[in-house]
DNA sequence: CGGCGCCTTGAACCAAGTCAAGCTCTGTGG
DNA sequence: CCACAGAGCTTGACTTGGTTCAAGGCGCCG
């Protein structure tokens, strides 16, 4: 049950790369207009640390994210993976979760004080959605865990493929490595791998390497993720 | 992989009680003051439903809730339980979970709409408080579901000791079933019933009855759900 | 071409699930 | 007050899905 993980995390972090212009914070189509600094992480960087104090939330502005912990036995469970546009980093006043650069990434931070100065009480139900929409993501991620090995992969597919706006539907091109996946789904990546060869033997799925996955039948994913 | 659970719920939603006076909603040490209503519930009854529109905010005030979701081949999923003081109903737009009595509750319901009219700012700070103390708890649970089957349950012993304020420490008073217990570490009542006998086996722990545990070794309890 | 990540596949093993009794409370009616 | 019924809990024997261990393949870059 031990350790398959032990990733050798890049040390150095990345410095900030330049001053965003007032610009707009507008996932959930809000306007939360504030000075943002955008800095860059080389993937696998670390971009903050599980119990270092949370003063910032970040958005994602290129690559993909992850969020993670490692366990007392050496394996690790992330939490989850932040695409373009999406918001991290909402844990109360203490990150429980450590955040890495699945790929090279461009993140906007905000710092948490600039956003409580502004008696703009939209900034507070915007705040107050974000976290009830992360909420509402961990309490997804739980009901995932409940599943067997192969709903679980089918979901992880079709949440990819729902939340990736990719060019063409259908095709999910997935920036983490089969490790990422099983620490995600609470797996091996034995196990990960076994269900996808399975799907693909079913055709339900096709792999025309082994990080593009194409979606052949969205009406059998779902049934199966049932 | 079927169904377990399948418990009946009493459809009798209870009716209100008595309105309260200005109460002080001081969960965190706050000072939202409001007008709320107190409503009693009878064990297993429903509070409310999970998809029905989430306008309101529940305390417990006796008793203890679970929230709770039927998967599609009938198991059911735990989110979490609550206890006297404990807030809940924080998804988003539309309740995510069930909620449901555990035993005889007395819960005081707060319309959130009353909470926006106000312009105090720290009662933004407070909700938003509130929803990262779910989400930590969220993810706690997520952590929970990754380890084996007796550190989730050393893991559920310590987390209700630490939470229930119980005059004498060390002992814990499950108001809670095994079958809720099962469903809330995602496994099977006889695995939860195994686990508890063989902590006993080992002294770690008393079981003076079925629902009342002594932690004899709080330091062997600790080490365990490492 | 060779070395190295990363991914896949196979076979053996094991933790937890399933199935099936049996036990222990608790409340109820005779 | 006792006997009985039923729900809830425990325990044992067997099955199984997923992990573990061990090769082997593929693709990429020097």
């Amino acid at each position: 049950m031990l350790s398959q993980t032990m990733v050798a995390l890049k040390s150095s972090r990345q410095q900030a790369d330049r001053v965003a212009p007032p610009s707009v914070f507008d996932s959930l189509g809000s306007t939360i207009e504030m000075m943002g600094t955008t800095m860059s992480f080389a993937r696998n960087s670390e971009i903050y640390f599980e119990s270092e104090p949370a003063d910032y939330l970040y958005k994602v502005v290129s690559g993909v994210v992850r969020t993670c912990k490692v366990l007392a036995d050496g394996r690790r469970q992330i939490g989850s993976f932040y695409l373009p546009g999406n918001i991290f980093g909402f844990e109360g006043n203490e990150h429980t979760f450590s955040a890495e650069a699945v790929v090279d990434c461009k993140v906007l931070l905000i710092k948490r004080s600039t956003l409580f100065v502004s008696r703009d009480p939209s900034i507070a139900s915007q705040l107050w959605g974000m976290a009830a929409t992360e909420l509402q993501r961990a309490q997804a991620h739980l009901v995932l865990l409940m599943k067997g090995a192969q709903q679980r992969v089918v979901d992880f597919l079709m949440e990819m493929s729902t939340r990736s706006s990719s060019s063409s539907a259908n095709v999910v091109d997935l920036s983490m490595s089969r490790q990422d996946i099983a620490d995600y789904l609470g797996m091996t990546i034995e196990t990960v791998s076994r269900m996808l060869s399975q799907l693909e033997n079913c055709g339900v799925i096709a792999m025309p390497s082994a990080r593009r996955i194409v979606l052949r039948s969205l009406g059998t994913l779902h049934r199966l993720s049932a």
